[in-house]
DNA sequence: CATGAATGAGGTTTCATTCAT
DNA sequence: GATGAATGAAACCTCATTCAT
């Protein structure tokens, strides 16, 4: 996993990977048929890794602005946690999600997040606290874009605007403003 | 650019690209150093075309909020027309910027984006449509994380959800809803 | 050892090494980094060929003139026999010792020889047959350099002399000269 | 000359040659052949140079020590001020004098030297300072030897011993030696 | 006399993968 | 379960040379 979230699916080496393990090249090849399928075990693993942590969240339990906070918070968090996940999405987007397709694994623990905020959106709604007609697939999208770009593209980022965009402040400022961004909009 | 932008940096093939560009491979040596400077080159040229583009928006005779759909609408087509965009970009962070880091001609052609953006933030506060206390250079990464995460990430996004997002009509929807996130955060 | 005598450090073809060698190209980059890294080991075995060689001569029992006879017909006799260090000399010098300063190994194994004829020169001069003042590093480089630039040049020196400078009668009779140059110049 | 005698036939670039020169790669087509006609050019020059100086040296006017002392000091300070006389000579020996064999040229401005050499060594007998017996091509050799092979190799030779063999002090000792070596063996 | 553009052949090196044990 | 040795294909890059003007 290591390997490819620094260097990506085709930079990645097979001599990398067996140095990190402290393996020998040839036992790669004893568990895995061969490069891409062990760039899908990772990719599988750090999906896994995520909807394990996912069902911590407890959104059901909470009043609206509440959930929605908590999931912006936990997107934020988990992506700076898990750089990995990010480079790894990146590299598998630049395949055109070919193993991903193939992944039986994947398929079968689809996330109930967007269900679930489909459900504290309707609360919500109900509760008169936020606006009707939001799309949840897309208020997920956006929250989780709102945190990834930011993460994902920070070197370039960070170039273009001479900032420090990684620095501690930086990031919690981040965190914030994700955050109003997002109750703003749905917050009546 | 189209090698680069459909395989990756490490992924094109100096083949590749000298076929596409129906020309000897040699020839791409006589004019380039190396492939890394071909693809500083490549990300050099794809900035130049994004700010050349940038200079027809004219943001500062727009009243505010007309201002900001119009940079949202800008940036969200850019993206849409010109995916190399996007992953040129991508793998320029799988590598921290390191080209990016020793162009000269990209530090010279800074967006005049920000700037302007905080110009507009400005007159809608005061004109007391907009709230106050934006960071213009956050809002500006929303904006894009908003775009650019959908578009860049939608093989696996469409995966996971089982969706078409790149279909025409998920699309015009995408605009709409980053220009409500948006616009439902500022205004007041 | 075969291809670089003959070829040079920059003539030699790893094709050709590997060709000899009878093992596939890339099995040589399993063991060595790269060609210098195998230059290099090429004539750091040589080195230690001549230095192994060198044990054998005992000057230290032999009684002064003897000693001397005795190193020039070994410096002669193993030129003679080892083309390739004259070669790989000759490379290594066109490239300004620059893999022999970074070897450990080399410089390990430095020669007895010069020492050894330090002895042999003082003994000599103590027993009044040989003339004093002799530095003995000057007098080892005299004796190499009569046997190599005979040898090394000899393409050369044949064509412009118009006479076959290898033919056996010849090679004996050079031996015989650079015995009495030496010897001249030495003996009281 | 200059790119030849630092980088060998081999390694010298047609490149590096043009812009030495200052015109464009192209023009050295229009004068040579090709590079080996070119490098069989350098080579000629150098032959010239060094047959052009050995017309100055009139051994026949001097008696014989005074001659043989002279033709020595020559030699060194030749070879000590055209190292790239010694590097070109090299490569021609790699190339077993492929070159030199074709050269019209070279054949025809034979050396008087060993000739003249000849002369001195008889006249040195008859008046008996010089011993007998004496091969005039085996001592042009030899001071040729003992000069060459200290500049040739002197990047291995400095390295092994551990010395500068190019400080000006080295250097006149080392004129001295190969005077000494010779004239001791000369010299009844 | 002079040059910028272009190229084919071939060079070193890399890399995923397999063999043999 | 584990490994050192071996390999074919292909990658990037180099270089002498030629084309067109």
């Amino acid at each position: 996993m290591a390997e490819f979230a620094v260097k990506g699916l085709g930079g990645a080496r097979i001599d990398g990977i067996a140095e990190r393990a402290g393996v020998n090249k040839r036992l790669i090849y004893y568990y895995f048929d061969n490069k891409e399928a062990l760039f899908l075990a990772a990719l599988e693993t750090t999906y896994a890794d995520i909807r394990e942590a996912e069902r911590e969240l407890k959104l059901e339990s909470l009043d609206p602005p509440e959930a929605v906070r908590r999931l912006i918070a936990f997107t934020w968090k988990h992506y700076l946690k898990h750089p990995e996940f990010l480079t790894l999405l990146n590299s598998e987007n630049l395949h055109r999600a070919k193993h991903l397709k193939q992944s039986k694994r994947v398929r079968e623990m689809n996330s109930p997040l967007v269900q679930l905020l489909g459900d504290v959106l309707e609360r919500g709604r109900r509760d008169g606290v936020f606006r009707g007609g939001v799309d949840p697939v897309h208020l997920y999208i956006s929250i989780a874009g709102l945190a990834y770009f930011y993460l994902s593209n920070n070197p370039t980022l960070s170039t273009i605007f001479g900032r420090d965009l990684m620095a501690p402040k930086a990031l919690s400022e981040r965190l914030s403003h994700i955050t109003e961004v997002v109750m703003g909009y749905l917050l009546n």
